[in-house]
DNA sequence: CGCAACCCTTGACACTGTCAAGGAGCGGCG
DNA sequence: CGCCGCTCCTTGACAGTGTCAAGGGTTGCG
């Protein structure tokens, strides 16, 4: 006969099926029930074959985030490019993050999961997440040039929108709002729209505000400036 | 042999000896690596003695899930307590979000991760959590009657406040800011008092631009922000 | 031809979660 | 008292897991 195993299908590129064949399990089943042995079944070869390719069922997982910090990277810059302001740029790349999680939600768990992957045992895998990450103090750094100020500093305004989208993301893919979703009446898609509505609505009331308040001033005595442009000067 | 095991130190709390295992080891090794042949282990007993407790080992994360819901409701609460206007309030609770999460990271991991706890299948775990988190559209609306336009939707501005807590918590928990806190120069306390502070000068711009109420409509009044955009020179 | 490198398989080990059965202690009741 | 049943726990067994070690094919090259 033929033979009765066709070997593999495409025996070149193991690794890459092996990839795959866990981002499929990981989205069907989540990263908690993953088994390797499934893995290398899915993928239609011994248990052994993967480690032949990855040292470690956690290399797999790395490669995976890597996979994902480059495909986030992509994303970002990509949203990035079809902006005309710093608010929109904002807007667009928080939108981008969260879409991302949702379109790929395996490697998003992946990627940020330290319990599940020690990314400092795989460099490469981490340098790719720095890599993508960077681009997020160059987008807030826009809002603090068209005249926002950032207090009380340019890095607590980095990791508040990180925090927006990423907290948004975990919540919608695996946390309670998952479940709420549906009597909220809404979907992934227009919750993001409007959150990011309510970020950028509070943003561009602080762009607008120009300058730090006086502390000692409550809501009274304040008015809003007219103009948006930056007091430079 | 007179007697090689002393059967178990408490007999009665067997249960709770088996949760308070299972947290140590949770915040010892992660949820990854939880075994609950060394949680019977850890707690003195057989390797079958939790089972009797709890049907599954999903149940035992379920209880936890759901100390921990009640105990995050508990620091919300005392974290409004101490509030004394309504900006307080939320910047309060979301630092008490983050604290408890940075306090009981095992009971915060098992709390969000879906796809590890399935609480639809635990109830009383769910109605738990839908108690802590009523708590947080309570606190929003107390920014709508300071003044502040909840625009697009006041659960826009719930679930952007709930993300930024979140998220924040996640990224430096399991997350990258876990590892790059050092890099930065900063603990967690520090960076989340920054992003609070942050949130807290976003949001305080948004209510001294919507509380002076203009002459003109009631809902309609808050179309000034999207002027802030336009950078066109 | 030999032979070595590569890629994969097979076998084994300790370990896991869970099902099934048994046994120690104990209060109640004839 | 003897016996029962009950609760709580233990022991044993099973399939399944990740990983170490060794063994096979095929391929290319001297």
């Amino acid at each position: 006969m033929a033979s009765p195993k066709p070997r593999s299908p495409a025996p070149a590129d193991l690794r890459r099926r092996v990839l795959d064949a866990s981002i499929a399990l990981i989205e069907e089943r989540g990263l908690a029930e993953l088994s390797m042995r499934e893995v290398a079944r899915v993928a239609g070869v011994s248990h052994q074959a993967p480690y032949h390719h990855f040292t470690d069922r956690e290399a797999i997982l790395a490669a995976i985030a890597a996979d994902g910090f480059t495909l986030l990277a992509d994303r970002l810059r990509d949203a990035r490019a079809g902006a005309d302001d710093a608010l929109d740029e904002v807007g667009r790349a928080g939108a981008a993050y969260v879409r991302f999680a949702c379109d790929h939600p395996a490697h998003f768990r992946v990627m940020f999961r330290a319990d599940f992957v020690d990314m400092a045992r795989f460099p490469e895998a981490e340098a790719c997440g720095d890599r993508a990450f960077a681009t997020l103090p160059e987008i807030v750094a826009l809002l603090g040039e068209a005249g926002m100020p950032l207090e009380p500093s340019a890095m607590a305004h980095v990791v508040l929108h990180w925090s927006v989208c990423h907290g948004l993301a975990c919540l919608m893919l695996d946390g309670p709002l998952k479940a709420k979703l549906p009597e909220l009446a809404t979907g992934r898609d227009a919750l993001t729209r409007d959150v990011m509505a309510a970020v950028r609505s509070l943003v561009a009331a602080k762009m607008a505000a120009g300058a730090p308040r006086p502390s000692a001033g409550r809501e009274k005595g304040v008015k809003r400036a007219r103009k948006a442009g930056a007091p430079r000067g």
